[in-house]
DNA sequence: ATAATAACTTACATAAAGTAAGTAACTATA
DNA sequence: TATAGTTACTTACTTTATGTAAGTTATTAT
């Protein structure tokens, strides 16, 4: 191994190449949503989504919020973090209705 | 399911979100490069190197050419397709120099 | 004849993801 | 009072993906 890759790429890399980690952040662009809301809209299993989740909040790319409504309401949301990967999840965008 | 997210951009999404596939396509932005060139400077294993080239082969985002010389050597590179992922990975490159 | 090299492939083990059922805390309905 | 409904999970178990290490093919060098 010579390695020659910056390490904070490969290290936003890691993150990003996850399953399902880039259409959480592309759902959340379109403003704060609910857990099954997520899962139904992306076709993530809940097992995943919750772990994901957790992730992503441990990096600082996703926030959750409690509303001690009935029945209890959680919100997800982009931090600032995670806001400054639109202009990315732009350009998946266009490259997919480019090239796909 | 409630799916609302564009087909074509789901697609890139399942490409680009393996394990791995990032930092192929950006290794092969820096200019053609080996097998063996790959697997260590990536750190992937060969089993799962192969596999993804043939992927990305069959997605048209890399090219496979022989040079029957000895011993014989085979070089990878980005298609069209392939280059046009470039503002992408720099995205990626910025987004993690800032955040990470 | 033996060893070396590149680019894989195969067999087997471990890690990640999917599926389905279960839990907690509360409310609405019978 | 009991039953069922709701949301946001978690747990146990199965299937799929990835890692590890050894083997294969074709060719040249020693």
């Amino acid at each position: 191994m010579d390695k020659s890759i910056c390490p904070r790429f490969e290290k936003a890399m890691s993150i990003l190449s996850q399953r399902w980690t880039g259409l959480i952040i592309y759902q959340l662009l379109g403003g704060p949503q609910r857990f099954c809301s997520l899962e139904s809209s992306i076709g993530v299993s809940g097992r995943v989504l919750s772990e994901r989740l957790k992730d992503l909040e441990n990096e600082g790319i996703v926030k959750r919020e409690v509303f001690p409504e009935t029945p209890v309401r959680i919100e997800y949301s982009l931090t600032d973090k995670g806001v400054a990967l639109e202009p990315l999840m732009r350009d998946i965008e266009n490259w997919s209705q480019n090239w796909i």
